[in-house]
Formats: structure tokens, sequence, C-alpha cells
DNA sequence: CTGTTAGCGCTTTCAT
DNA sequence: ATGAAAGCGCTAACAG
């Protein structure tokens, strides 16, 4: 079938181990060896078995993926920051992605045991700390925002809090006194985060220790249910924060289009920054999150675990979001 | 370390072949010879070694897939789609990305090689059949959106053409007589499908042989230069079509802003059906495409493939895109 | 129905 | 610097 090394040891006119010798670089072959070898690898389109290297070797070069089901540009970002990754520390991907329970994120993560030097993983919830989750198996592992709590992973997390404190910060900035929140769904961990920092700013800024949170649940359909209820009962609310943009978006439009000025009226911020962001008029105040870095220094920490074996040094990272200024944030009162 | 089949065997006092009989579901086992290894195998955390595994059965369960950076709904939809085919399938996803050059798609390829039962690869310009990019070895491979000369490998694409024509009917059929295109980037299959499908579409609907068709490649800002350029020399145009969505926005917005009503002047529709697509104003007429469908399709075929081993069908599939009427074609004249 | 054994392709001592 | 041979964990003949 395929060309083995025993070929190419015997096309080269060598024994096996001069061939694997000259193959993997090592130092104790003559140029000329290494020459020859090399020459009928090419000849003979020699590829390693990569099965029986694992076997000998006791390592794949593979790390495995796992990922919830995510909204497009965030997987795709995500994916990219990853490979990049990957690419530079010679790594290859064997990717897993599930819609639903830990019992399906076990299970994926089950299916790639014995084929995968490291994982990275991403829950889609973060209370239940990675259950019965099967990970702890002595497989370098690093989690992908998880929540505050998971001490037993490396983990790399976006700093939800303190970018809802900076959006809060910035509202307040710009004169809005009375500001809702849209709560994202149960267990999320980015919704847990924001919210606690939305609390924390509104607290320390504005002197209220229990600010309105409308349920959400990330869908554009939840921010049209908030802005109705907005609608129905002001409040004097002149400042809405999206646990995330498709809320806010929801949120934007629906307010417009029962004539609410936006932002004269009502200010709408979102987090995130999706594409559809720019395009909403007016365009959406949001939080950035650079989603391929996170994926880039997630694969960078795990690359270094997997060096390290055993040196378990749970470290804790944190990707800081930027603040993006658009139009349904403008200043209440113009200055200047 | 980890345990091996031996320790289970051990463990359950049988020999390693009834052990791995009883593991993999063979029929001549004891019922309760099978018992005791499978409590054997799960006490002592039993993972089979894949390595091992792949070299002794000369298979790997793990198909390769090779994708281009692609924008982001598309892409996670993509994965999205051929991750359920493969769990269906029982396969593993080893992914791997990439920018650029064929070169970077052959290295891609080539690390791959050794350690998949198949390869799905989609390229990213066409004309250049899969160069010496190094699939033809034998491993089946499935093409996705590749031209149409490729009849070397099995292959699935959109219907671009049908599509293309689809959406001039619609937008004659809606009153339009002087239909301008936006084009693709150089050598895009996607792109050229589209303006074929046009061309043939507008000689047989309007009796034009020689349409206007304006430079574009893919990005806002390009529908925002040929939006100039029609806003310098209008020629009568009542209807833009773009060779995809992200164009048509820019076309769209710039026309908008430079006071041409849209669809009243000029009609604009699109191919895709971003997420965006719903949000401009106004909201953009489309061709819809099932990204998932593809990838699901694709890999039932690559699996279908692997399992005939060696009865080369090189099938060819298409998937057909679906119009989606929205504001920015409303009819010129209301009828009814 | 069960156990023994021979490899799968590769790396790596251990001699030379 | 090179070769012979052992063995990684597993499956599949081949006996029994």
């Amino acid at each position: 079938m395929t060309a083995t090394i025993r070929d190419v040891a015997r096309e080269a006119a060598v024994s096996v181990a001069s061939a694997s010798r000259a193959l993997n670089g090592h130092v104790n072959v003559t140029a000329t060896t290494r020459a020859r070898v090399v020459a009928a690898a090419e000849r003979l389109h020699y590829v390693p078995h990569h099965g029986a290297r694992s076997l000998t070797m006791a390592q794949t070069d593979t790390i495995g993926v796992v990922l919830p089901d995510l909204f497009g540009g965030f997987f795709s970002e995500l994916i990219r920051g990853i490979n990049r990754g990957a690419q530079a520390a010679g790594l290859q991907l064997l990717l897993s992605t599930f819609h639903g329970d830990a019992t399906r994120t076990a299970g994926a993560v089950r299916s790639m045991r014995g084929r995968v030097d490291g994982l990275l993983v991403m829950l889609p919830v973060v209370h239940p700390v990675p259950p019965e989750l099967g990970l702890a198996s002595h497989l370098p592992t690093v989690v992908m925002n998880a929540g505050p709590g998971d001490g037993a992973y490396a983990s790399i997390a976006i700093d939800n809090a303190g970018g809802a404190r900076t959006m809060v910060a910035h509202l307040v900035d710009s004169g809005r006194r009375c500001i809702a929140m849209l709560g994202g769904p149960e267990g999320n961990a980015d919704a847990l985060g924001r919210e606690a920092g939305f609390r924390d700013a509104v607290r320390t800024l504005l002197g209220d220790a229990s600010p309105l949170i409308l349920p959400g649940d990330f869908t554009e359909e939840s921010g049209q249910a908030a802005a109705a209820a907005i609608l129905a009962d002001r409040r004097g609310i002149d400042a809405v924060f999206a646990a995330n943009d498709m809320m806010a978006v929801g949120c934007l439009t629906t307010l417009s289009a029962a004539g609410v000025r936006v932002p004269e009226e009502i200010a709408v911020a979102g987090f995130d920054d999706v594409p559809v962001a720019r395009y909403v008029t007016p365009a959406l105040t949001t939080m950035r999150v650079n989603i391929a870095d996170m994926g880039t220094r997630a694969l960078e920490t795990l690359a270094g675990l997997i060096a390290a074996r055993g040196l378990r040094t749970a470290s804790s990272q944190t990707i800081e979001p930027e603040l993006v200024v658009r139009a349904s944030s403008a200043p209440r009162t113009p200055r200047g």
C-alpha cells in the first residue's frame, strides 16, 4: 500500500534505524546517509504513520478542542486564534462541537481521550464546575470562559466584570443616571460576570444598590421583550446595558420602532461587538472582545502545560474587552 | 501510566484476546466473560490507545477537514454541519484552516496524510484545479465548492448559477429592466458561477447579451466603490445584483446615503443571506444558502466513499439556494 | 468459547 | 556512524 520506513531504508540501502534517525534530524548520521534517506523518502512519497509514531513516542502532537454551539462570528474567530497557535506549536486540532448538556460534553471529551496530548475546553454554562466530566484524568487541560471557581484547571476568560464596569462608567460619563441591565441565560458564565460588574459599578458610581435587571437569554427576541417591558413602564430609565449585542439590537430596534429616540431618550449598549452592531440604526455602542487572541493564548498555555509534564501551574488569565463608542450612546447633553 | 488492555485482561482474569473481543462487541464471547471484562475496564478507567488501534486496523476513524479562512457565519455553519455528520458516522474531525495560497493548502493536507481516512477540502479559488495538492494519493476526498471541471474528486457545491438566475428572474418579475451586477474576486468559484448565471438569465429574460458587470472583491468597500461608480454614471440602472451580501450592503448604504431611493429608484440584491442582511435599511433581498446542509452532505458522501473502499464514484452534488425577498427589491409598481 | 502468538510501523537502546 | 532487535498497545489468525 503506502510506503513504510522499511521501504525507505531498503531504497536508501541503510537500516531502518538510520532511516529513522535521518528522517527525524538526529545528529549521529552522516550528511551523505541523510541525503540518501531523504531522497529515498521523497521518491517513495513516504509519510510516517502517525499511529505507530504515537505508539512508540507516547504522544500524539494533537490537542482536542471541545466547544459548544457558538454564535457564528465568535466560533470562527476562536478557531482562527486556536489554529494560529496550533500551527506555531506544530500541533494538530481534533475538533468536536456539541449542543446542550454536560453529558454531551463528557461524551465528546471521552471520545478524545487516548488520542490527544491535551484538551482545550469551553463550557457553555459555568456553575456546575466541570462535573464528572472526566477531565481530571491527568490530561493537561485549559478551560476557556470558566467561572472564577475552577482553580483545578488552567483557565482563560474574558474580563466580563471589568468590561461591564467600563461600560457603566461610559454611560454615566455621557450623562445617564438610571441604567437598566438586560441579563443573560441562567448559569452562563459571561452573563454572570457582566451582571456582577454592572451591579458593582452602578453601586459605586451611582450609589444604587439594587438596579433594575431584566431577564434575557442572549437572543434578539428577549431584547425585544425587554424593550416592550420598558415601554410599558419607563421608570425614568435613560440607558439600557444588554449582556450581549443581540439583545441590545432587539431592544434598540423595538425602542426605535415605538418612537423612543435612541440615544436621546434612552441610550443602548451591548457586549461582544458582533458585526451587526455597526449596521443597526443608530450604530451600537459595545465592548469588543478579541476572541481570536483568547484562542491563541489558550493554546499557548496548553502547549506550555504539555511541555512542563506534571508541573501543574493552574494559571488563570484574562482577556480585556475594549470599549467601542458608537451612536447609540451619544452624550445626552453635547459637551464642548 | 494509563491502563492497557493487558491490565484489563489480568484484572478480569482472561486473555487479552478475550478482553479485546469483549470490548469490541464481538459475538464469540460469553455474556459472563464480557461482563467481567467490561467491569474490569470500567474499574481501571481503561481507554483504548488510538494509535495502536489505527496501527492494527489500518484505519483511523478520523477525517481531515481543510478549510480556508472563511467568513464567520459561513465557517461556523459549515463546521456545525460537518460535525453533525461526523457524530452520526462515528468519525472524528481533524481540522486545519489556512490563509492564502495553494502551497499552504498542500501543507495542511500533507500534515494530515497518514492520520485520516479521508479528506474534506474546500478551496478558496477554483480555476487551478487541486494542483500538485497531493490529494490524489488514494485518499478518499470530497471537494466542497469546487468548480465544474474537477471530475477527479467527489464534489458538492452551491448551485450558484441557478441561484443567480432565480434572483434575476425575481428582479425582472418585480419590474426591473436594467440590472447591473457586482462581481467577485478573481478566480473565486462562487463568484464565477453567480456571474455565469446572471449573464445567462439577463440574456434569456431581457435579451441583453452584454450586461454591465462592475468589479468587486466580496468586501463591503468594493460595494461602496461600485455604488460610487453608479452614482457617477447611472445609465438607467434600476437594479444591482451583488455577488455576495457584504458588497450588496456596501452598495445599498452608499446609494441611500447619496439620496438614491432604494428600492424605488434602484433595487439591490445580494447572495448568501448573512445575518447583517436583515438589519440594513432597507432589509436586503438575497439568496439564502444552507451551509450546514452542505457540510453534512459532504461528510456523508465522504463516509460513503470510505466505506466503498476503491469504488471511485466521483459524484457531484449540488446545494440549491433559496430566494429571500425583503424590502430592498420591493416591486417597482405595486401590483394588485 | 478461549488462549497464544504474530505482527501493524515506528523509535530506541545496545552492540559493534 | 550504523545495524539488530526489542517493544509500544492492539487485533486477528490460528490453535485448542
